[in-house]
DNA sequence: AAATGCGACAACCGCGTTCCC
DNA sequence: TGGGAACGCGGTTGTCGCATT
């Protein structure tokens, strides 16, 4: 807490919320003053608050002219357009919404398009979809190894039978030794390919791309939670939500 | 029914700018 | 022209009510 805050608080300021009495005093000094001067609505109207305080509750609440209710999905949309040209300059984009006032358009703002950091159970969520996704990942994989060995067996199967088929006829006339050990050398490769469970010991899921890579690197932070903490950190924007 | 999460919004705070003497 | 008061702005926090677990 600053002195003037210290002081203020000493001097018996109010803070917090507005009531209905405070509210009134203030709109009946604008009305008989004018906006402005806000550090003399304490003296002449006896509220206990600091002008800044004044002036904040009357530019954010009790304007008559300001639009009370739900944000527009016009309005959302000259927001997104005027923030994508201005950025953070909320009064600027209120300035174009007549009746909105710029907390008002940060509040919403913050609330529907920044980006958060996701909740316990968000984040349990995002680790359930891709355990699921894992395992999707492996079972077509262990399926097309499957499909695999079953291809590799019915070559096997016709390289015995041509094997047979070169033995006979070679009862009639000597094998080339070449074409002999090509053919032994194929049936003992194959045979050390194993089984397809066997196998699936040994493989490794398919290499992400490098956007996959990313995608799954930021999912086990968030999952392992060393994200930053207070969400404060730098380019956590993102695009807009789909309005509902 | 109680605990917890979350969205919405009001209000506060610090700092930069403007105005006035 | 310098300094202090007033004002304006953007970031942040606190609170409340509803939804979900």
């Amino acid at each position: 807490m600053d002195a003037i805050s210290s002081l203020m608080l000493q001097e018996g300021w109010r803070k917090g919320p507005w009531t209905a009495l405070e509210d009134r005093l203030l709109t009946e000094y604008v009305q008989q003053h004018g906006e402005g001067s806000w550090n003399s609505v304490a003296e002449l109207t006896g509220l206990r608050r600091s002008g800044k305080s004044c002036r904040l509750r009357w530019v954010n609440y009790l304007r008559p002219d300001l639009k009370r209710g739900k944000i527009t999905p016009d309005e959302e949309t000259v927001i997104l357009q005027l923030h994508a040209m201005l950025g953070n300059r909320w009064s600027a984009i209120a300035r174009c919404l007549p009746g909105r006032t710029d907390n008002e358009i940060k509040n919403y703002w913050r609330t529907h398009f920044k980006k958060a950091r996701p909740s316990r159970r968000a984040r349990a969520q995002l680790l359930h979809q891709y355990q699921l996704q894992q395992q999707e990942q492996r079972r077509q994989y262990l399926q097309s190894l499957h499909l695999l060995h079953q291809h590799q067996q019915q070559q096997l199967q016709l390289l015995q039978q041509q094997s047979q088929q070169l033995m006979m006829t070679q009862q009639q006339s000597p094998p080339e030794p070449d074409h002999q050990a090509a053919v032994m050398a194929m049936v003992s490769n194959d045979d050390q390919q194993g089984s397809p469970a066997s196998t699936a010991e040994h493989c490794t899921l398919p290499v992400p791309d490098d956007d996959d890579a990313l995608l799954w690197d930021s999912l086990w932070k968030l999952v392992d939670g060393d994200g930053c903490a207070d969400g404060s950190s730098g380019g956590e924007y993102y695009t807009a939500r789909t309005p509902v």
